[in-house]
DNA sequence: CTTATTTATCGTAATATTGCAATATATAAT
DNA sequence: ATTATATATTGCAATATTACGATAAATAAG
C-alpha cells in the first residue's frame, strides 16, 4: 500500500502527527530555526542559508505552510515567512502535557 | 534522489527531526498515547487497539524504539513497551523554548 | 516433544518523499 | 517594453514509507 490511513484515527491525532510529520526533516528544522533568529521575518536568503537548490526550498516551504507551521506574506518580488505561534503554541502544549503526565506517573518499569 | 541530506545539518536539528519524523504518524502517536493511558505499560494490545495489522504494528513500534521514543523489555512470551520519557523532555524543552522566544518578539510581521 | 501464543522479519505492492534542472510566473527597475 | 530578481511549478529519478500476508523465532503450557 504506502498509503496513511488517516481516517482510522482521531482528528487530534492526525492534527498533531501532521505538524510532526512536517518537522520530521532536518532541512524544515533549519528553516525553523532561522525563522526564529531572524527578527524581520525575512523570506528567501533562507536559500543562501541551507545546502539545499532554491526549488528543494521552495518545496520544503510549502510543505511547513501547508502543516500551518509557517505563514507567508508578499511583500514586493521577495515572500515574508514568519513561523505561525498557534502551531507551535500546540506543540508545547502536547508534549508539556505528557511529560507532565509521565512525571507522576513516575513509571520506571521498562 | 529521495534521500534526506542529513549530514548537511547540525547534530540538534537532525536529532530533533528524528523524534519528529517518527511522530508523523498518526498511528505512531496513537501508540504513544496509548501507553500514557495504561498505567502499567502494557505490551501488544497494542493491536487490537488500533486498526492495523500485527506486523504493521510490530513496525510502527520499531520505528519509536530506534528513535528512541519508547523502550521495550521482554516479559515472558509478551514484550513491555513504554514512553521513554527524555525522549518527550526533549521535544517539550525544545518547544517551551521557541514558544518562549516567539512569545517575547511579539513578532506580528506576517 | 508438541502445541499455542506472542512478537518479529521477509517479501512485495502501492504510494510518498526528496532533490534538482528546467521552466514558468510575478513584480521591480531601467 | 526589456531586463533583472525572487519565488513557484513541472517533470523526473532515486529512495523511503506504509501496509499486510506469509512465515519465522521464541517462550509458555501441556
Amino acid at each position: 500500500m504506502g498509503a496513511t490511513k488517516t481516517d482510522h484515527f482521531t482528528d487530534k491525532q492526525n492534527a498533531i502527527a501532521v505538524l510532526a510529520k512536517a518537522l520530521g526533516h532536518p532541512a524544515r528544522i533549519a528553516i525553523m530555526e532561522y525563522l526564529m533568529k531572524v527578527d524581520t521575518c525575512i523570506c528567501g536568503d533562507i536559500v543562501n542559508e541551507l545546502p539545499l537548490a532554491q526549488p528543494t526550498v521552495s518545496q520544503h516551504l510549502k510543505e511547513l505552510k501547508n502543516a500551518g507551521l509557517i505563514k507567508g506574506s508578499i511583500e514586493g518580488t521577495a515572500i515574508c515567512y514568519c513561523i505561525d505561534e498557534k502551531a507551535i503554541e500546540k506543540l508545547q502544549v502536547y508534549f508539556g502535557v505528557i511529560s507532565k503526565k509521565l512525571n507522576s506517573k513516575k513509571n520506571n518499569c521498562c
